[in-house]
DNA sequence: ATAGGGTTAG
């Protein structure tokens, strides 16, 4: 959004310096007033200043410091305030402005306290609202009250812009009560003191509070909503209710004057709601409507992407991004990393990061989760020790990436040397995320007893995570006892997640158990769950396809069993046998007909073989966890074909290189 | 001549 405005402003100015006409003293400060090039704007300053009158206009300056702040310049607004023979108010406010514009809240109260003691100028209804806004992006709520003191003594209180900036200010500095009885108490109230009360409450992590007057907007017929409104509901729709996505999408397709950040806060709902399929929809759609998306939409379809392993789109986005020079930017490089992390392409990842200009601790956290996302513990380690020495403090989510990074690679001491360390070194209180990861690196290790120790003398209730945690581990090394109880826990948490039940079944093939195995398949018949079909992404030349399992649909069908009968020799050769406790993946009787051979990974490695560059790297996304058998063959297969094959599952990478895999065995 | 709310990354 910014770099076409600007080259147009740019043209604009070129053009009339080109053009060799007369240009009329109108025209000038219309395009100073459009003005949002540093440099264009300074050429247009030159021309303003070497005609008469307009040269001591005034009104002229205004304009001329009001583009200076738009073009992020305040101290060339300061520049022109301070030669300007006329002080009036409309100059301070003015000023002031252009300092909250660009966060400089200091500067601006610093001149606001100077303009009544200094220059004897009073404040007006144009200054209490830039004043406040300096209190709210600084949080100074001692600032916020004195003037909210000054403006009922001059009776400003019932003015709408001083109301709405009061909102604001108030919510800002941790207020919310004081926010909601200014809101309250407000003799007129537009669509803009709606939003500051419901930004206020969504910002304060309020969200009940927030849906509810989001909702009783659209029931009265008071003011409408508009993009801000949207904008405004946007934090508290994190984990939100469907009905309330749905709410927020019929707000969007009626509200008028549909504009860029409208179109960024629907997007943003999706993608900050699981629904990434949803966010890419809705991307399409605006550029289907010609909307040029800006570097707020890019940041939140980027993690989109990476949710679907949309590699091509999150490709095309990098070169959208490239083209409108929108970089240096930390959020986008930022997002650019993980979204190639999760796409399963390392190296792009990391050439983003060894490209930035500046990191921040999200940075770090993106490259170091990046590392351990694909079994590379050892070097998620060192970049974590890189971090610390470059300075840069890790948070609770840093301690997150390194945790399973550890735990991805099965580094028991490194994990407990971090978990000590975040604890001890950073006073930082371990979250549930931690503990997951603790548990997953006990559990890996083969304590799995410890690990249970571990999750009943954790201080905090444990969650999906810390159950499915171990119940995997139990999984592993063939623990019934607590993998019962970790069953049982998860079936009350999650009674309607299939994939536990398919770990728990799997527990009781290994041990032979096989009534076992058909009560839990009852189990699952009785509550109506059925399990999700196992079903494997692959991306060739751009498209995208899907195999499930025994897919026949794909006009390549007999190719990809072809080659898969011939895999299937070679891997014998090998010592490869199907393994039967891995059929009982499949709970269902889906798979009778079908052979092991016909699992969607398989048929979607074997597409991939006959479809692509012989030594290109395969990836392929599912939706389960990868079956055993298929984890020995792809193992198998990236030797014989000497391809690296990448297979992201639900739980992490799997990255097959010459008959190893990554994830060493253990997912 | 000038004002208030609101969108992005690990």
């Amino acid at each position: 959004m910014k770099s076409p405005l600007r080259r147009i402003s740019f043209n604009v100015v070129l053009r009339l310096f080109a053009s060799g006409r007369e240009i009329s003293d109108e025209a000038l400060l219309r395009s100073v007033d459009q003005c949002r090039s540093l440099s264009a704007l300074q050429k247009l300053h030159f021309e303003v200043a070497s005609r008469r009158p307009l040269a001591s206009d005034p009104a002229a300056a205004i304009k001329l410091m009001r583009a200076y702040a738009l073009c992020g310049d305040p101290v060339g607004a300061r520049r022109l305030f301070d030669e300007s023979s006329e002080r009036n108010v409309v100059f301070f406010n003015v000023m002031i402005r252009s300092y909250v514009a660009n966060g400089r809240s200091h500067d601006a109260l610093f001149l606001f306290s100077d303009m009544v003691r200094l220059y004897g100028v009073r404040p007006d209804n144009y200054t209490y609202p830039c004043a406040l806004k300096a209190c709210s992006s600084s949080e100074n709520l001692a600032g916020g009250i004195q003037i909210h003191g000054s403006v009922t003594k001059l009776g400003l209180d019932s003015n709408l812009f001083v109301g709405n900036a009061l909102i604001t200010m108030y919510a800002r500095s941790g207020n919310c009560l004081d926010a909601r009885s200014v809101f309250d108490e407000m003799p007129h109230r537009d669509i803009v003191s709606w939003n500051a009360i419901i930004a206020g409450y969504s910002q304060s992590g309020l969200a009940e509070k927030a849906m509810e007057l989001f909702r009783e907007i659209r029931q009265s017929r008071r003011p409408r909503f508009d993009a801000g409104t949207m904008a405004s509901i946007l934090p508290a729709m994190s984990n939100a209710k469907q009905a309330d996505i749905e709410l927020t999408r019929a707000v969007f397709d009626e509200i008028r004057g549909r504009n860029l950040i409208s179109w960024n806060a629907m997007i943003a709902v999706y993608a900050n709601n699981s629904l990434p399929s949803e966010a890419l929809n809705l991307f399409i759609k605006m550029e289907k409507e010609e909307i040029e998306p800006d570097v707020v939409t890019l940041a939140s379809v980027l993690p989109a992407c990476g949710d679907l392993s949309a590699l091509s789109l999150g490709k095309k986005l990098h070169e959208h991004i490239n083209k409108k020079q929108m970089l240096p930017n930390l959020i986008l490089e930022n997002a650019l990393m993980d979204m190639y992390a999760n796409c399963g392409c390392l190296p792009e990842a990391k050439e983003v990061f060894s490209n930035m200009k500046g990191r921040d601790v999200v940075s770090w956290t993106a490259i170091i989760s990046a590392y351990g996302m694909h079994g590379r513990g050892r070097e998620a380690i060192s970049l974590f020790e890189q971090m610390k020495d470059s300075g840069i403090k890790p948070d609770h989510i840093a301690f997150v990436s390194v945790l399973s990074a550890c735990s991805y690679s099965g580094l028991l001491d490194d994990g407990n040397h971090y978990f000590d360390m975040m604890k001890e070194r950073y006073q930082l209180v371990p979250r549930l995320e931690h503990y997951a990861c603790m548990v997953d690196l006990l559990g890996r290790s083969g304590q799995v007893e410890k690990a249970y120790d571990f999750v009943k003398k954790m201080p905090v209730e444990p969650n999906e995570r810390i159950w499915g945690a171990l119940l995997g581990a139990c999984r592993v090394h063939s623990n019934m006892s607590v993998g019962l109880i970790s069953a049982d826990h998860l079936f009350r948490l999650v009674p309607k997640q299939s994939g536990y039940y398919v770990l728990l079944s799997n527990i009781y093939a290994r041990a032979g158990r096989w009534k076992d195995v058909s009560v839990v398949r009852s189990l699952m018949a009785s509550k109506g769950i059925k399990k999700s079909p196992g079903c494997s992404i692959v991306e060739i030349g751009g498209k995208v396809y899907n195999f499930y399992i025994g897919d026949r649909s794909h006009p390549r069908t007999k190719e990809i069993y072809a080659e898969l009968e011939a895999l299937l020799g070679k891997m014998k050769e090998a010592g490869y046998r199907a393994e039967t406790d891995a059929a009982l993946h499949d709970v269902e009787e889906e798979d009778k007909e079908g052979h092991l051979l016909a699992h969607s990974e398989k048929l979607a490695i074997a597409f991939a073989l006959i479809s692509s560059g012989e030594k290109t790297q395969i990836r392929i996304t599912m939706n389960l966890r990868m079956c055993g058998d298929c984890h020995r063959a792809a193992k198998l297969i990236s030797e014989i074909r000497g391809r690296e094959i990448v297979i992201k599952d639900c739980n992490r990478f799997h990255r097959f290189e010459g008959g190893v895999c990554s994830c060493g065995d253990y997912w």
